[in-house]
DNA sequence: GTTGACGCGCACAC
DNA sequence: GCGTCAAC
């Protein structure tokens, strides 16, 4: 049906009204019998303080809060939340005692397990209610499922591998923040009480419902539809489509790489062969990384000479590249491929 | 050079 | 959360 009403270029609907998103739960302070230690003493902490103690106690069972870096970016943006008075007090994290509040975490969650069949129903019909408001958006003319349409809740930044900044506090969202995407003649949801959107607008030319940048890398959220819905649909068959198409001129392709291995041009050259391996090996393509930002991955054309060894013969094989760098996730990828002379 | 808008897949809790 | 790619 999208090959019969095709949108002018770039445009991805003509209406769109959906209710906003879910927020995080507000914070709910501890008991005061769940007591967190300082230097061997208890000591009470602010609402603030407290919260970002308990995502440090939530992940202590996790090797990463023994790392160096994880444990050097909370205690950083940990102090951030304190009071003055919570600052001077507590400069070392390693006097921090989180074992108690751990505790509660584990009791708390035993005693989900056991909730009785008629509370576990009612949680249940909460989150039914839930995507049933919030869940659903219209787009020309169809009901359409939102993939997320809950915003993810404060905590610590992990990250993949060695990231720089794993332990770093991923703030809690609020409705200033937010950026709404509607069409102009559609219902535009309302914030919570006593609370704005950052902003409302009109762009037909995207996807997205709701936006807003995340504090970590400064990169933008998205709150985005559901695979079934047409314009994901659409979007899945256009890139088969793409493959198909590929598959008409991959021949030429390789020819001509075959072609600009022999080039006067050492840019040609170079090329060439990062195609050939992306084809005969899959790699990514490989963009540039800010340094000290994101962990230390590559990719085809960001590999450097540390990953490569090259073997002119090895067991038997003549011409054996060597590959092993960290990819994508950094998961890591060792291969030894042999190849021909020219490459 | 930077950033906005996506697609993908793993880990984890339920 | 992490990558790509095109638009800015």
């Amino acid at each position: 049906r999208w090959e019969e009403e095709r949108y002018p270029e770039g445009i991805k609907w003509k209406f769109l009204e959906h209710k906003g998103p879910v927020f995080a739960p507000p914070y709910e302070p501890l008991p005061e019998n769940v007591k967190f230690y300082y230097d061997g003493k208890v000591m009470k902490l602010s609402t603030k303080a407290e919260e970002v103690a308990t995502f440090f106690a939530k992940m202590l069972d996790h090797e990463y809060t023994t790392k160096e870096i994880f444990r050097k970016n909370f205690f950083k943006d940990w102090r951030k939340e304190m009071t003055s008075e919570e600052k001077s007090t507590i400069t070392n994290l390693s006097k921090c005692d989180f074992t108690h509040m751990s505790q509660y975490f584990k009791a708390q969650s035993e005693a989900r397990k056991q909730m009785s069949k008629e509370e576990k129903q009612k949680i249940k019909e909460e989150n039914e209610r839930l995507l049933k408001e919030y869940g659903y958006c219209v787009m020309d003319n169809h009901k359409e499922r939102i993939a997320n349409f809950k915003i993810e809740p404060p905590g610590l930044f992990r990250g993949r591998g060695n990231h720089p900044k794993m332990g770093m506090l991923k703030r809690r969202i609020m409705p200033e923040d937010i950026i709404i995407n509607c069409s102009k003649d559609s219902k535009v949801p309302s914030p919570p009480p006593g609370h704005k959107w950052k902003e409302v607008r009109h762009d037909n030319k995207v996807t997205w419902l709701v936006s807003w940048t995340e504090n970590i890398q400064s990169s933008i959220k998205y709150i985005m539809l559901n695979p079934s819905s047409r314009i994901k649909g659409e979007k899945d068959w256009q890139k088969y489509e793409t493959a198909r198409r590929l598959k008409k001129c991959v021949d030429k392709i390789r020819n001509q790489y075959r072609e600009d291995w022999k080039s006067k041009e050492m840019k040609v050259r170079q090329r060439a062969v990062a195609l050939y391996f992306i084809d005969k090996l899959a790699l990514r393509a490989g963009n540039e990384k800010e340094e000290g930002e994101t962990a230390d991955t590559v990719g085809c054309c960001s590999l450097r000479v540390e990953h490569i060894k090259l073997h002119p013969e090895l067991d038997g094989q003549e011409y054996v590249v060597e590959f092993d760098f960290l990819g994508k996730d950094s998961i890591r990828y060792y291969n030894k491929v042999p190849v021909e002379k020219r490459v």
